[in-house]
RNA sequence: GGGGAGGUUCCCGAGUGGCCAAAGGGGGCAGACUGUAAAUCUGUUGGCUCAGCCUUCGAAGGUUCGAAUCCUUCUCUCCCCA
């Protein structure tokens, strides 16, 4: 399970930083931004778009994977990456998420987790060296750990009881995982919970960097909190953190919530967000987010943003772009999702820029001065 | 020329005496979306001095306490037969 972490650069003011992460199928440059593929596949974006922004991870889903296609199917290629013909590498999410959002169908023990398939209503259960079992026919490069994720609100002791069973899950994942003697370059990050209860994130932090984990992942942030709760809670619980190892924040991406992970030393995160808003027409540029279908673009020659790499804006005008949504070509979502995901990686290359010259706080507070100000 | 069907709010289309400013869909406009059951979902869509009032269901007139709904005439559209 080793798996090399270089810091490259530290910024003096604040816990950013930049390194390399040796994974199996390339190095990945820290920070970045890894867009989200459930099903192995990207939603309306190729994987030849994907490497040509330069892409060198995304996510995939245990969760779905293992319902669909199967790991039957899998195991016929070997991995994913086969099977999806994608060269890069592949982070996998366990499946607890799932179980988090999918609540009204699941049955929580300490044992693993019954749910009912949202395909076709099939009742399934798993376990954390189940979910390790399917990671490892996946091949993935960062496997996840079977986590507890738990709404903002909960009482105290239910929290402590997601802690305690996501800590269990993790020290037997580990072992699975162990067992199972992966190969050089692919590693299982255990997922940081605790609530918003910030001595059960010091808790869950002891209790899972005690154990012999490569790297580590934050979960249970950004699901519905206001978001000067999530500072406050990244804020704390960055500085747990051990430094030589990768961080992961599950479920962030936009460029307010990515600022602020940078800036308390996180390494990877992932999201829906960006793909997902581009599919329903919305877009990020450097004065806000834009969405494409409003009126008043109707006419409007520009692209979505000057000096974007991105087929949409070398090409295309605004009022194309709406044009496409409107008329519910499929053309829309996919110019639209690789813009956003062009525009996070742009704007990570100059993150990581910032962070070597150590004045990220400057590129802060400069992108969104102008991120929040009035929009073009 | 004869017979038949029909004209409803931006469009399509329900509605055959009061519960109708008028179902539903489309379109428009706005909002939401953050480890993807999402190319999705929600709201709104005649006007105003807005718990009320005014205007609106091809046009005009009539019946009625009351009409988009009934009657008369006109007008327009579509289908069938000559």
């Amino acid at each position: 399970m080793g798996v090399k972490f270089s810091i490259d650069s530290v910024d003096n003011e604040t816990l950013a930083r930049t390194g390399t992460l040796e994974l199996a199928h390339g190095p990945v440059e820290t920070p970045v931004f890894m867009p989200v593929g459930t099903n192995g596949s990207v939603k309306a974006i190729s994987h030849d778009t994907l490497e040509k922004i330069g892409i060198s991870i995304i996510l995939g889903n245990t969760y779905h994977l293992y319902l669909r296609p199967g790991t039957d199917v899998i195991d016929t290629y070997g991995s994913l990456h086969q099977f999806s013909s994608w060269k890069g590498n592949i982070l996998t999410d366990s499946g607890g998420f799932q179980v988090f959002s999918l609540a009204p169908f699941r049955k929580i023990t300490m044992e693993g987790v019954k749910f009912r398939s949202h395909i076709d209503g099939s009742y399934h259960f798993l376990t954390p060296e189940k979910v390790i079992g399917v990671q490892n026919s996946l091949n993935s490069d960062i496997a996840m750990v079977l986590d507890v994720c738990t709404p903002p609100g909960i009482e105290y002791r239910e929290a402590v009881k997601a802690l305690e069973t996501t800590t269990h899950w993790a020290e037997r994942s580990l072992r699975a995982w162990k067992e199972a003697e992966p190969a050089e370059g692919r590693a299982l990050f255990p997922i940081l919970q605790g609530n918003f209860y910030k001595d059960l994130r010091e808790r869950s932090a002891e209790e899972l960097l005690s154990m012999d984990f490569p790297g580590v992942a934050v979960g249970g942030l950004s699901v519905g909190e206001p978001f000067p709760v999530y500072v406050d809670m990244l804020q704390h619980t960055g500085a747990l953190l051990p430094v030589e190892k990768p961080h992961y924040l599950m479920g962030i991406g936009t460029p307010e919530y990515i600022l602020e992970a940078v800036e308390n030393g996180i390494d990877l995160f992932d999201c829906v967000f960006p793909t997902r808003i581009a599919r329903n027409g919305t877009v990020f540029t450097s004065s806000g987010m834009v969405a494409l279908k409003k009126a008043e673009f109707e006419k409007d020659k520009r692209p979505i943003t000057d000096g974007c790499t991105c087929t949409a804006c070398t090409r295309y005008s605004r009022a194309y772009m709406r044009h496409l949504f409107k008329a519910k070509e499929i053309l829309g979502p996919m110019l639209a999702t690789e813009h956003n995901i062009t525009f996070l990686n742009n704007m990570l290359k100059e993150i990581r820029a910032a962070i070597r010259a150590s004045r990220f706080r400057k590129y802060k507070e400069d992108f969104l001065n102008e991120y929040r100000g009035k929009h073009s």
